[in-house]
This record gives C-alpha cells, structure tokens and sequence, in this order.
RNA sequence: GGGCGCUUAGCUCAGUUGGUAGAGCAUCGCCCUUACAAGGCGAGGGUCACUGGUUCGAGUCCAGUAGCGCCCACCA
C-alpha cells in the first residue's frame, strides 16, 4: 500500500464494479427500504445540493442494504419544462432563430436532441459520488411511463371534476409568454413611486369640501386606461356622498362608477382605490363583487393593445362596453406606456402629487421578469378535496416530518391553499389531453379517438388538440407511483409504496412534496413516504447562498478531482450575466484559494456532507472541514496498512488457533460496540452529523490513537506468549473489517478497498462490502471492567505525558515512575498492564511505593489519589515544575472554592438529589486530598531551591 | 401583517429528561519515535447576544429586548 491514501486510484475502479455487479437493483429479500430521489433537472449538473443530500440518501440506502432489507433507490430524471426550453431557444438565439422559426414538432425535437447530448452529464456526477441507485430503472418524467400515468390522472381528475378550464386572472410572464402558478412568482421589494391622480367627477358633482374630482393614487399608472371602477370605503365621511356617482376617466373619457367596499383602507393613500379588475388580482374581487367589467389592455407582451377587450365574469365578452384605447397608446411598452400616461395627466393639470414608495413587485422565478395578472384562459385543479387528505396524512402521524418543526410550515400552506394553475403556455412538456371542437368546447380523453367515442363526436368534427403542456411540477406530483409503473398494478408498486423517506430540502416543500402527498393519496390510497427528512440548504462559509453572479459556487467534483487556480476562476467568470463582476469575483478567488483546490476524493466529501448534516436550515460549507476528512480517510488509510504490515503472513487466528485477548482487546471491542450503538441510534434519528462524529471519534481517538499503540507492546513484546499475539492480530483484523462495514454507508470506496484486503484475513469471504452484513449492537460484547482498567491505563499514561510535554522531557527518553498511595485496585492494574504502561508512556521503570516509603524529589502528576512520580536527578528543571504544580493549585483551588460554595448552601443539600450532593461532596474531598498532595510536592521543591 | 429559525472559542459548528462548556480548522511549544508531518505529544483560548423569571442549580425551561436570516400574505 501506498503511503498516502490517493482516492483517484480506486474510485473509479469500484464503482464499475459495483455497478456491473447488479448489486444496487433490490435483492427481492427482507424488508421493504425505498427512497425516491428528486429527480434532478435531465439537463442540469451537479451542485452542491444535490451532491449533499445524494450523499444522505446513499448513505442510508447503502445502510439498509447492508442490514439486508430489499433496498430501492428510484433514480430519474425530470425534464423542467421552463428551464429546459429556456436553455434550447438560448442556444438557438446564439444562432439568430427563434423556436417560432423552427416550429413546434422540429423544436421539440430539438429538446430531445438536447436532452439525449447533455442528459448524462449529472447521472454521472452522481456515479462520481458513489450512488448506488438502481440505474436499470432510471426515469425520466417525459418517458411513456410517465407519460402514460399523467395522462391518465389528467383524464382521471377531469372527469371527477377537479380539473378545470376556467377565464380568470393569471400571474402571466411577458417574458416566456405563459402562465405560471402562484408558486413560481417571487414578491421583491423594490423602490417605486405611488402615483396620486385626479379623476374629474362625471356629472356636476362635488366632494363633501367642495372639489370637483377626487384623488387616487397608484403604483401602476398604465392600468388607468383598464379602470372600470373606483373604490372608497362605505364609511369613509369623506366619500359617503359620492357613493353611486361616477367620474370621467381621463384620457378614455370613460364614465365609471364610484363603489363602496370595505377593501379599501381609508387611512392608505387618500383612500380612494382605482379599480382594475383585469390587471390585478384585487381589483377582480372588487370588481367582481360590484359587476366591474374586465378590461383587457395588454398583450401577451404586456405591451398596450391596439384595442381592448371587454369581459364580464363568466369570461363572455362585452362587444358593447366601449373601452377604447386612447390614440397614441396602443403597442407601447408597458413601461413607455406609464410614462406616457403621467405625462399626459401633468399636461392636463391632473397629476395631484407623486411620493416615494416601496412596493412589493412579482417577478418570475425563472425569467425574473415582472409578472402581470392577465386574463387568460387556462387548467386548473381545484385542491380542496385533495389538500384534506394530504393534511390528515401528516396530522395522524402517517407521514412524519424530520425535523418535525417543518410540519408547521406544511400546514400553513395546505390551509390556505389555491387552486392550481396547471397548464404553460410553452412547448417542451407533457401536451394536455384535451381536444376542441370548432365552437370552442373541449373535450378531455386519453386520445382524439377516445375523445370522440367519449363524447359520441361525429366522425366530421374536426377536432384540435390544446396547444398548452402541463406544470413540470404535475408530472414531479406523481413521481412516487408513476416511476413504479402505475396505473398497472406492478409488483414494485405493491412492495414500495409506501416509500421508506423522502430526503429533500424545505424550497420544495409546497412545489413537489405537498403535491406528492395529494396526488399519490388519491390514486393509490397510500401516503407517498412515512418520513420526510427535510435537509438545510447548502451555503458558503459565510452563510451566502451559492450562486452564479456572486462567484463563490463550488462544484462538487472540483472537491473530489482538485482544480487548478487558473480553471477555478474561469469557471466562476465564464458566461456571467455581468460581466463588469469578474475582476472582483477573480480577486477573491484567487485569495480564498491561493494555487487552487486540492484533490480530497468523494469518501473526504461525503463525510463532510455528513458531518454538517445537523438539524439547522441553512448549512455553512466550510472547505477547511473537507480537509479535515481529508486527512481522516488518510487516518484511515495508514491504519489498515499498518495492521496489514503487522497481521498478512501470520497466523491471526482466522483457521482456528487458540485467542488470548489482552486488557486492550477486550477494551476496544467494547467500544466498538458502544460506538455502534451511538450510530444506528443516530441514524434513526437521522443525526448523520452525530453517527459520522461517533463513528470519527472512534476510528481516530480509540482506535488509532490507542489500540494501535496498544497493540504495539504485545506484537513486539518478548513477554507475550504466541496465544497473546494472535489474539491481538484477530483483534486488530477482525476490528479493522468491522469499522470498515460500519464507515462504509458514508465511505464506501476507501472502505470497500481496505475491506478487499483485511476480510480474507479476518476469515471472511465475499465479492463486496456493500452486501456484507452491518454490524449490529451487541450487549454481551462489552466488559465494562476492561472499560474501567484501561481508562485508569490512559489517565496514567496522558499524566506522564503531560510532566513531559510542559517540562520538555523528549519523547525519546526513558524515564522511571514511582507510582504512591494508589489502591489496591491499581495495584493489581499496574502488575497486570505494566508492558502497556511502559510502551506508551515511555518508561524504563515503574515502581509501587507503599505509604511512608521514601521518595526522591520528583514531577508529579495526580490520577485521583494515586500520585505519579517522575525522579528530576537532575534532568528536571525546578522552577518549570514548580510552575506547572502552581497552575494546577489555581485550577484546583477555583474547584474547591466552587464546591465549598455550592455545598454551603443549605437549599443545595436540602432540595439537591442525593446523589448530587454525595458527588459535590466527594469532588471537594478529592480535591482538597489532591491540593494537600500538591503542597508539599511544592514545599519539596522550595527546600531544594 | 402572519409564521419559522438563528445568535456558544479567531472561523465553521455540536451540546440529546436542567447538574462543573465540546469538536474540526486556526494559534503557541516540543518532536521526522519504522501506520500516518494529510502525523504525534503537550498547551492556550468562551461573563454560551442582552434583560428578567422559574429552580438548590439555566447554554439547556419561560417571558421580553436587540441583531441577523428565511417562508407565506391582496394594502392601491
């Protein structure tokens, strides 16, 4: 074996293997372990999300696996219908075309094509990871699987009603020219102007002080030329008596009505409301409740139409209801068009005042554009009769959130939840099945055949089907049962659904897992998953999320390979939206990471991801803590070579000889069990943070930085008989196998390496450590004896070496111990373990002074009562132990002064259970004993000065 | 406006029925001792954001304050 671990030489390697072996696919044995992924973007790569919570998901199914549970990772893909056809029509504007130039059919194709060329990219990054997902069953929610089960629930949901095409307000992205739902539109705060306008009263009309208009104000001055109405509040006194009067909307010359609802907020503004019942969600329920028409003034571009359109609410147009746009308007920008509008107003004295305001402005999540409601025709679910169910689920305890906290944010959604707006107005998705005769009227079936027998259509009416697709989040909805081959009654589906978890972040909780919740409720009668653990996001060092335009992205697979400084910053400068940042963004590239990113290999990462897996929300990713698990998997590494070296080519008791296991044998195997009982404890929990630092502090602080020095002693030792030895090298092999099944869910390449060779030494034959057994808690496996003897072993060896450590002693030297006023007890630990005393503390001699025996000036280190003692003839510097005795008085006393207080307090040793008490009182007696003991080690050395 | 979360060592974070504060990295000192310098040994470093309450005892429970952050929501 190589000196340092280079994880680049074997990854790969057992990767392969493992895949080849068929081993990730369900053994058909045991019991029912199924996680579902989320399927990632087909055209996306790898960030640091997925990578994280990838790592969670493997590590769990890996662990299953292991306990022999018949274990499926469904794995996919999703097509994400925005962002995928966002990124084909930029690559053909890169050549001058639009998807409208190509037509639907061959841009579709395009999309396949597309989807065929890049699709690989993650399903590799994730083999890179280790993941061992059952690849022969890989989706795609755009393949006919798929395909066929949302079909069937459109069909399905339609006929029962809950699917439904209706005329109303949409948030509408001028950008991509679609509809989208509420979900997808996120309100920013942006600095803006409210606009106050005077609008003229109709008819000789005056207000209670004398005007002849009255005041509106508003943040969208465009929208004038849509009002149909204006608002005040029915108590308002300043308006009472304006109620039922109208005004002249200027520019339109329009005559509309002055309503009264209690919508209006009298203090806000001069609380008079302009009401627009198509251009904005209020105003249509104000408008709707005062039969306000709905006038539509934009296109599909949110620019001005070249006439407007009137509606009332059942979606039937107003030919009658003028609403002409005025001249000069139409086709302007709705921006141009506002500027205009205030222009206008100014010019005819109209603009009362225009004050600061910030307003809260709804942009797409996707285009970033501002979304206007727009009327539209579009599919909805109502969600109602689904969202009860999906409630029930989590409230019965069915379904349980971990951390459960999340439930709440759950419910506060499913409460309040709107229907769903469901179809897009784009191109790449799943087409709704709907068709529509030449009159408008649709007609929902599987096929265009179907829909004709269905609704007995005559053989000539010719039918058209819907030009829209459906919300990438529709298909996501049926994820759980759609990847297992429903509507056929599969067996897959009957064995894993209910899946065991979902492991996923709280972004997506009311997108994708509420929605799993509802449909798989409905078509399967099942819950989707009985856990939810919802993992924190990942952030850099500093708490910023990661993101493109800040520059301080890191790519998971640069962690794994190493990146050179050079490529790391054209990586992060490359293709910025602006450009002007990446002087600033190469600066602090090049300063946070000097010559570039070393190559630390997936084990190092995935225990990482691991070990930062608490319960917060937001997860700070420090790369000085991948360097740490760096060097643990190096840990790791040059302990298995050092059993090697110790145990291949001699007997390790593997064929059957006679075992005797010394003090350090039975000690460590009893830690291992404790350390197992920790890990599958916290893994049920899903503390992967607490089962990774169980499982390091274990490898590296018991059984690195002890038991292999233990071991040392009795496999050089003359004194250790051959039984004694081989005891020690079964120990030391058998242990080694053992961790290595118990890291490898978190670790599998390094520990599927150094398992390869130290099972056969172990006795244990097989293919693969990913179907070898986990090893499971065993009570009878730990002596608690052994567990107390080399405790005391460890305080007297860390006692020496702390008299070395500050007095400069080199560890080369051999020094002698005087061991004074022990117990009998120690005694016996000494005569027993004395070879391990003297191996790891350095020590020529050791010798057992009974009380009233004569002592040399010496050192001296206390373990309770006991005091170590290290002659200074000569090679100790007086005043440095001195010091070192005064430090530990001050430490001490503070001690004592703590207790002496504590136990002062007579409300202490009344209301205190006794064991408290007896434990203060027992502290103060060790103490005092321990300061008496020091004072005159003290005295000793003052005399001598 | 409603809901949620965070504040512990220089940095990133643990702290599980309340019982004398922990890790990794960073810092300081000594060591290339044949598993490992990506290492070993030793050391230093914290009025647990603030205020009050409950309690014999609070990082931990309760109330409030400040700062930071997230989610939801229709104030033009």
């Amino acid at each position: 074996m190589d000196k340092a671990y280079s994880p680049a030489d074997i990854e790969q390697k057992w990767y392969q293997t493992w895949e080849s072996s068929g081993h990730f696919a369900p053994s058909g044995e045991g019991n029912p372990y199924c996680i579902l992924i989320p399927p990632p973007n087909v055209t996306g790569s790898l960030h640091m999300g997925h990578a994280f919570q990838h790592t969670i998901m493997d590590t769990l199914i890996r662990y299953h696996r292991m306990l022999g549970d018949n274990t499926l990772w469904q794995t996919g893909t999703d097509h994400a219908g925005i962002a995928t056809q966002m990124v084909v029509e930029r690559m053909l504007a890169a050549e001058n075309k639009t998807r409208q130039d190509l037509g639907r059919e061959a841009f579709v194709e395009k999309v396949w094509e597309w989807k065929e060329q890049s699709g690989g990219t993650i399903t590799q990054q994730m083999r890179r990871l280790g993941n061992s997902c059952d690849w022969s069953r890989e989706a795609f929610t755009m393949d006919d699987t798929c395909s066929n089960a949302v079909q069937e629930v459109f069909v399905q949901l339609f006929d029962e009603g809950i699917i439904y095409r209706g005329k109303r307000l949409v948030n509408w992205d001028p950008k991509f020219h679609t509809a989208i739902s509420d979900l997808e539109v996120e309100n920013k705060e942006e600095k803006g102007s409210l606009w106050h306008f005077k609008y003229p009263l109709a008819n000789g009309a005056t207000t209670a002080d004398g005007k002849d208009y009255i005041v509106v104000a508003t943040t969208r001055p465009e929208t004038i030329l849509g009002d149909t109405a204006v608002a005040v509040h029915p108590e308002d006194e300043r308006y009472q008596s304006l109620v039922g009067k109208t005004v002249m909307l200027p520019l339109t010359n329009r005559e509309i009505p002055i309503v009264a609802d209690d919508y209006v907020d009298k203090e806000f503004g001069t609380g008079c409301v302009k009401i627009t019942p198509a251009h904005d969600f209020n105003d249509y329920e104000v408008g709707k409740r005062h039969n306000a028409p709905l006038v539509n003034i934009l296109t599909i571009d949110a620019s001005i139409r070249d006439a407007a359109e009137a509606f009332d609410y059942k979606g039937q147009s107003l030919c009658d209801f003028d609403c002409s746009i005025p001249a000069g308007y139409a086709g302007l920008d709705r921006l141009t068009a506002r500027a205009k509008i205030i222009a206008d107003f100014e010019t005819l004295g109209l603009l009362d005042s225009i004050k600061d305001h910030t307003l809260q402005v709804p942009r797409g999540d996707r285009s970033n554009a501002v979304i206007e409601p727009f009327l539209t025709d579009q599919w909805y679910v109502a969600v109602e009769s689904l969202a009860k169910p999906a409630i029930e689920a989590v409230e019965s305890g069915e379904i349980k959130f971990v951390p459960e906290n999340w439930s709440k944010t759950y419910y506060q959604w499913m409460y309040n939840i709107q229907d769903w707006c469901i179809s897009r107005q784009l191109w790449w998705g799943h087409r709704i099945p709907a068709w529509y005769d030449q009159h408008g009227n649709a007609y929902v079936a599987r096929s265009e055949d179907e829909a004709r027998s269905k609704y007995k259509l005559d053989a000539n009416v010719e039918l058209r089907q819907d030009e829209d697709v459906l919300d990438t989040w529709f298909s996501s909805a049926l994820w759980p049962f759609a990847t297992l081959g429903w509507p056929e009654k599969t067996k897959e589906l009957e064995t894993f659904v209910p899946s065991s978890v979902l492991v996923t972040g709280f972004d997506i909780i009311f997108f994708w897992v509420a929605r799993m919740i509802m449909m798989t409720k409905k078509f399967t009668g099942e819950v989707p998953f009985k856990e939810i653990y919802i993992t924190g996001l990942i952030r850099d060092e500093h708490g910023q999320k990661m993101s493109k335009s800040k520059g301080n992205v890191l790519d998971p697979i640069d962690l794994i390979d190493g990146i050179d400084i050079e490529s790391l910053v054209a990586k992060r400068t490359s293709g910025m939206m602006q450009p002007q940042m990446a002087e600033k963004i190469s600066k602090r590239t090049r300063k946070e990471f000097g010559e570039g990113i070393e190559s630390f290999g997936t084990d190092a990462l995935r225990f990482t991801f691991c070990a930062l897996a608490s319960t917060s929300r937001d997860i700070n990713f420090d790369l000085g803590r991948v360097e740490g698990y760096r060097n643990f998997c190096n840990k790791i590494w040059n302990a298995a070579r050092y059993v090697l070296m110790n145990t291949e080519e001699h007997d390790c008791g593997q064929s059957g000889g006679e075992l005797t296991f010394s003090l350090a044998d039975h000690w460590i195997q009893s830690r291992f069990q404790q350390t197992l009982q920790t890990y599958h404890k916290q893994i049920k929990d899903y503390r992967f943070d607490l089962a990774s630092k169980a499982l390091y502090e274990f490898i590296w602080d018991e059984y690195c930085s002890w038991y292999l020095e233990l071991s040392k002693p009795v496999l050089t030792g003359e004194a250790f008989s051959d039984n004694e030895k081989r005891g020690t090298r079964y120990t030391l092999v058998s242990l080694l196998e053992q961790v290595m099944r118990l890291a490898h869910p978190m670790m599998p390449f390094i520990t599927e390496e150094i398992w390869q060779r130290v099972a056969p030494l172990a006795g244990i034959n097989g293919d693969t450590i990913m179907t070898q057994s986990f090893p499971l808690f065993d009570t009878n496996k730990v002596n608690q004896s052994a567990v107390d003897d080399l405790e005391w072993i460890k305080e007297v060896v860390l006692g020496v070496r702390n008299i070395r450590g500050e007095m400069n002693i080199s560890p080369a030297k051999s020094v002698p111990l005087l061991m004074h006023n022990g117990s009998e007890i120690e005694h016996q630990r000494l005569i027993k373990n004395e070879a391990f005393l003297k191996s790891l503390a350095k020590l020529e001699s050791i010798e057992w002074k009974q009380q009233g025996d004569e002592l040399p000036v010496s050192a001296t280190a206390l373990v309770n009562q006991l005091e170590l003692l290290i002659p200074m003839a000569g090679l100790i510097d007086v005043a440095a132990e001195k010091a070192r005795l005064e430090k530990e008085v001050e430490r001490l006393n503070k001690d004592k002064e703590r207790c002496n207080a504590k136990l002062a307090n007579p409300a202490f040793v009344d209301k205190a259970p006794e064991a408290v008490v007896n434990k203060e009182r027992q502290n103060l007696a060790e103490v005092e004993s321990s300061l008496a003991k020091l004072s005159v080690q003290i005295e000793q050395l003052e005399s001598l000065a």
